[in-house]
DNA sequence: CAGGAATACTTGCCGATACAAATACTATAC
DNA sequence: GTATAGTATTTGTATCGGCAAGTATTCCTG
C-alpha cells in the first residue's frame, strides 16, 4: 500500500499518471500532425478550424469565437486564417450586423478538403488512441477531463 | 446503451474522451509554464532539462540524450541549452572518452534554481491535475499512458 | 592505417505563435 | 451628439522550435 506524501517529491504512480500524459500526448499529436501534414498539407490548428467551421450552426463564425475553439491566440488565428485563405479554403467576409467583425466561412474547396482530412484523421485518432480503450475506459477518461478543466469535454 | 460506430464520425464519447485531452492537457500546460515562467523565468521545458539533468546518475548527461528525454529536437535542445549555459544554470563540458560529444552538467546556480522552481511546479502539478484523482485512477491513468505509448510512464 | 560511413552536436534559415500596439468600429455617459 | 470607454481584428516584433546542411570526431572495412 503506496502512501502518496503530501509535501515531498512526486510519487512514483503521480509521476507515472503526469509524465505518461506528457508524452502520450506529444507522441500521438506530433503523429497526427505529421500525418495531417504529409497527406493533406494541413497541421493539426488548421484541421480543427476548418472541421469547426463545419460544425458551426450556420457553417460561419468569428474571428474571436474560432481562437477560442482551437486554442489558439487571436494572433496566431489570424495567421491561420490568413494562410488557410490564400489557400482558398476559407473566406471571411464583414459582418453586416457589426462592422469591426468579421465571419469565417468554409469554401466549396475547403469543404473538399476537410472531407478528405476527415477521413483520414478519424483513422488516425482511433489507431492511436481511441482503440486502446473500451467503452466504459472512454467514459471514464471524458468524466477525468471534466474534472480537470470544466467544460472540456462540452460539445 | 451507446453503440460506437465503426467507420463513421466519431461517437460523442470518443470525442470527449479525445477532444478532452487535448483541452485539458492544453489549459494546463499552459498555466504551468506561465506559472514557471512568471515565477522563475523558466519555460517548462527548461525546467525539465534541469530536472532531468538533476535526476540524472552522475548528474550528468549527454546532450542527446537531454533532447531524447525532454522530447525535443537536437537543435531545438542546443539552443535550449544555450540560454541555460548563459544565465549559468548548466555547463558543457567536452567529454572525454568521446570527442564529440558534450555532457552537460547543473551548476550550482542551477541547482539552486531548479529547487526553487521544484517547489512551485510540484504545487502547481498537483494543484491543477494530480489532486482531481485518487491513487486508483492515478494507477488507472498511468496505465493507459502505457498503452497509448508504451513506455510512456518509464522513469 | 587510409578512406568512407556513421555519430554528436551546432548553425543557417524558416514557419508558427505569442504579446503588445495599432486600427476600426460600437456602445455608453452626459 | 460628442467624448470616452470598450470590443473585434490585424500588424509589428520577438521567441521558440524544426529541418537540413555543416563541422568535428569516431568507427568500420579492406
Amino acid at each position: 500500500m503506496q502512501q502518496i506524501p503530501v509535501n515531498s517529491i512526486l510519487a512514483s504512480v503521480e509521476l507515472a499518471a503526469w509524465r505518461g500524459l506528457l508524452r502520450a500526448h506529444s507522441a500521438v499529436v506530433h503523429e497526427l500532425d505529421t500525418e495531417l501534414q504529409t497527406l493533406h498539407d494541413l497541421s493539426l490548428h488548421e484541421y480543427e478550424v476548418l472541421l469547426t467551421l463545419a460544425e458551426a450552426p450556420d457553417g460561419k463564425l468569428r474571428m474571436t469565437e474560432l481562437a477560442a475553439a482551437v486554442l489558439l491566440s487571436q494572433s496566431g488565428l489570424t495567421r491561420l486564417v490568413d494562410r488557410l485563405a490564400d489557400a482558398g479554403s476559407i473566406e471571411r467576409a464583414r459582418c453586416e450586423d457589426d462592422r469591426r467583425g468579421l465571419n469565417a466561412t468554409l469554401t466549396r474547396s475547403g469543404r473538399k478538403r476537410l472531407a478528405e482530412a476527415r477521413a483520414t484523421h478519424r483513422v488516425g485518432v482511433r489507431a492511436r488512441f481511441l482503440d486502446h480503450f473500451d467503452e466504459a475506459e472512454l467514459r471514464a477518461l471524458a468524466g477525468f477531463w471534466e474534472r480537470v478543466l470544466p467544460g472540456a469535454t462540452a460539445e
